[in-house]
DNA sequence: ACTATTTAAGAGTAATATGTCTTAAATATA
DNA sequence: TATATTTAAGACATATTACTCTTAAATAGT
C-alpha cells in the first residue's frame, strides 16, 4: 500500500468531518462507529492531525473534533504529509536512500515523475472536493458501502 | 511504500542479473555482496522468482541463478507481481474491499488512472532497458552508490 | 566415492505496524 | 461541587514484515 492504514483512516475521517459542514465537534466516538474503525485507535491518528493543528479538539461533553479551517483550506495532501511524513513525495521507488537526480537509480526518472503526479493530485484536491464528490453520487467510504453522508 | 522490500531486493537482483547478459549461473552470494543485501533472506525472495519461472536455478559449485529468458523479455511488472503479487495493480487506495466502478470511494477515479500509469509504466519497461540505462550512465543500484555494474 | 559449493526449505528472531486497554485531564451540565 | 462525557497519553498486545540461522538436497570436480 502506498499510504498506511492510518493515513487512510485519517483521511476518511476527515473526508467524513468535512461532509458534517457544520462547524460543531463531531466525536471521535461517532466517526469511528460510521467508519468502523477502532475507536481508541482513530483517537490516535485524529491526534496527529490535531498536533499538526488541521483539527481542532475539546474535551468534555458536547466536545470532540473539528476541522480548524474551512474544508475548502484542508488538501489531501496535508492529511498525509500529518500521518505519514513528507518523505512518500521523495523517496526513491527502490528505497535507496542517496538517490536523487544527482546520482539516480535506474528507475529513478520514471518514478520522480508519478511520484510528482499523485503528490499534485493530493495538492489540488480539498477535503470539500472529495465530501462533495462523495455526499452527491454517494460514494463508498466504508468497506460495506453502506453509509450515510452528512448526517453528524 | 509502495513495494515492499522483498519486492525492491527482487528487482534490483534481476537488473544486476541482466547487466551480466551472460547466460551463465551467477550466486546467490555474488548478487547479496554487490548489492547489499542479506545472503539468506535475498535467496528466500529469488526462490518466489524462480518459483514464477523468470528465474532458473542450478545447485552445486557452478550452480546459481539466471535469468530464464532474454532481458527484454521479462517486464518489471512481472517482477512486482511475483513477489507483491497482482493485487496492487487493482486496490483501493483507501483500501476498502468492495471499492470498484460499481460503488467507488471518492478517491477512486483519480487513484485508479495513476495506478494504471504505474502498471503500464512497470509493464513496458524490461530488465534490459533498465540495466542498459543503468550501466550506460552509471546510475546507482546501492545506498552507497559504489558499485560497478555488468561485472559478474 | 568423497568433498566442497551452492540452492531449497523451514524454523526461529527482530522490528515495525496495527490494534486494545487503562488511567488521567478537561469540560458541560446539573 | 459532583457527575457524566469526552479527548490525551501511555502501556500493553497482536499481526505483519523483515531478517537470521540451521539443515537438507543437488551437483561439479577430484
Amino acid at each position: 500500500m502506498l499510504l498506511s492504514k492510518s493515513c487512510v483512516y485519517g483521511l476518511r475521517a476527515t473526508l467524513l468531518l468535512a461532509s458534517y459542514q457544520n462547524g460543531g465537534y463531531t466525536s471521535i466516538k461517532d466517526l469511528s462507529n460510521k467508519l468502523d474503525i477502532s475507536f481508541h485507535f482513530l483517537t490516535k491518528i485524529l491526534q496527529q492531525l490535531t498536533a499538526a493543528e488541521l483539527l481542532e479538539s475539546m474535551k468534555g461533553p458536547k466536545g470532540g473534533v473539528r476541522l480548524s479551517g474551512e474544508s475548502s483550506d484542508i488538501t489531501l495532501r496535508e492529511v498525509v504529509i500529518a500521518i505519514d511524513g513528507p518523505d512518500i513525495f521523495t523517496e526513491c521507488v527502490l528505497g535507496l536512500p542517496g538517490c536523487g537526480s544527482e546520482k539516480p537509480c535506474p528507475m529513478h526518472a520514471m518514478w520522480a515523475e508519478t511520484r510528482d503526479d499523485i503528490e499534485q493530485m493530493l495538492q489540488t484536491t480539498s477535503l470539500e472536493d472529495m465530501s462533495k464528490e462523495g455526499m452527491e453520487q454517494d460514494l463508498r467510504i466504508t468497506a460495506d458501502g453502506h453509509f450515510v453522508w452528512g448526517e453528524p
